[in-house]
RNA sequence: GAUCCAGUAGCUCAGUUGGUAGAGCACAUCCCUUUUAAGGAUGGGGUCCUGAGUUCGAGCCUCAGCUGGAUCA
């Protein structure tokens, strides 16, 4: 009440300048943006400064080297100019900062960590938690911040409930870009200071924003690959410290008598046992961890009327077991198992617990269409049980619990 | 030792009544995609085991040889 009396007065009294100069010094909460150089955290630093923020961009440069890199230059010049560009363009202070240290530590270490035990990491996941909205956050800090803002595609709402107020976290508007799903292991405290202002966009009203603010990036291509690093060939990059080593493949026929035919939750979640024995050695790899389960290119070996996948790694033994076809049984999962200290509840007021289950909307992977199924908490961890079987259910990665639009909860695949 | 079968792209094979070859898998590239994957599109590849014959013309017919496999003694 107090703060508008004093705007309606300033508002008699000033000229439009002034009343806006005082008015942002009064109100403006500063917002520290993300930019990388890409349309979306362009734009997203262009929505924020037009809903009045004190908007402030800031670069960040987590990776310097390009071993095993697939587009052959680094393309971090073109990144910072185009950021830098887009800071000029928006009248906004631009600054970079280095956080290649904790990039490493945060997130390529945990990254050799996973592989190298025979499990599928996902970094941009890691990275999210750990970078942007940890050690980026920090800086941001610094630099007088009241918000983090990036440019992904998912929305924040924040609602009031009998414990207090809670940050939901929203899939991205637009059903082809949500982005949500890496902000999968984000909590509370880094949703309350997080902004995400494309959030309510379709990617070509990004564009369409961004050309009519004659930003330089409006059509630039889409990033991929590992978020700062690009795109890896994934065994050459894995090959800077994971050791090349020869082994065999062995094929499990789809006959097998190893497809589980149990009700039993435990079960259906534990991982297949393959063994040599259950199928036959077809050719040689040059490394099981090299290998993730789904996997169809790379095997090396024709010959075969279907096409072969992945269907388990053993990292110990140094075997890759393989299948045919994409409906191969072993192929699939009804169900999977996260250890208790693995399951993070982004809405810790919605946490369920031992001997309780509850539906969702889940996915395993990025970009992948929700699948419907439950999750079964017992004393040894969750449980989730899905409605039809899931392919290549790959250890390492996040599964991610939704309510409608909303990401609830997410926990690492154990098996 | 004899008989039979096979020898065609990296692999597994198809090739009609003889007219200079195809499919799946593998591989490569591109598209899709801020993870791993998957998926889509396109493409590169073949002295048709060797030699000699028949024929206007042979992967397909004849003969010999080589190599694998099976069977019989």
């Amino acid at each position: 009440m107090d703060s508008l009396s004093n705007v309606q007065i300033l508002l008699i009294i000033l000229p439009e300048d002034l009343f806006l100069y005082y008015s942002n010094r009064m109100k403006a909460k500063r917002v520290v943006v993300g930019i990388s150089g890409g349309v979306d955290s362009g734009v997203a630093a262009y929505m924020l400064k037009k809903q009045g923020y004190d908007v402030v961009g800031l670069f960040m440069r987590n990776w310097h080297d390009t071993t095993g890199l697939k587009s052959a230059s680094c393309t971090y010049e073109d990144d910072v100019m185009f950021a830098e560009m887009v800071a000029k363009k928006l009248s906004i202070p631009f600054y970079e900062v280095d956080l290649s240290e904790p990039y490493r530590r945060r997130v390529i270490d945990y990254l050799f960590k996973e592989y190298e035990s025979g499990r599928t990491p996902n970094p941009d996941v890691l990275c999210n938690r750990e970078i942007k909205f940890d050690a980026f956050a920090e800086e941001a800090f610094k630099l007088d911040a009241d918000f983090v803002a990036t440019g992904h595609y998912c929305r924040k709402e924040t609602i009031k409930t009998p414990h207090g107020d809670m940050h939901r976290l929203l899939a991205g508007k637009d059903p082809n870009k949500d982005q949500s799903y890496f902000l999968c292991q984000v909590n509370q405290k880094q949703l309350s200071t997080a902004l995400f202002p494309i959030g309510e966009l379709m990617k070509p009203q990004v564009r369409e924003i961004a050309r009519e603010q004659n930003l330089a990036n409006a059509d630039r291509k889409d990033s991929q690959g590992i978020c700062f690093v690009g795109k890896v060939d994934l065994p050459t990059f894995l090959q800077q410290q994971l050791q090349v080593k020869k082994g065999d493949i062995v094929e499990i026929p789809a006959n097998s008598k190893l497809v589980v035919d149990s009700d039993d939750l435990t079960r259906l979640a534990a991982p297949y046992p393959f063994t040599p024995e259950s199928g036959i050695m077809i050719g040689q790899h040059r490394g099981a961890h090299f290998f993730t389960v789904g996997q169809r290119k790379g095997i090396n070996i024709g010959g075969k009327p279907k096409p072969l996948f992945v269907i388990g790694t053993d990292v110990a033994k140094n075997i890759l077991y393989v299948g045919q076809g994409q409906d191969h049984p072993l192929l699939s999962k009804k169900a999977l198992f996260i250890r208790n200290e693995d399951m993070h509840w982004i809405r810790p007021d919605l946490t369920i617990s031992s001997g309780e289950e509850r539906e969702y909307k889940i996915r395993i992977r990025y970009r992948q269409e929700l699948q419907n199924g439950s999750l079964i908490m017992r004393p040894e961890g969750g449980y989730v049980l899905f409605d039809t079987p899931q392919r290549a259910v790959v250890s390492g990665q996040f599964t991610a619990f939704y309510l409608k639009d909303e990401l609830v909860a997410s926990g690492v695949i154990q098996h």
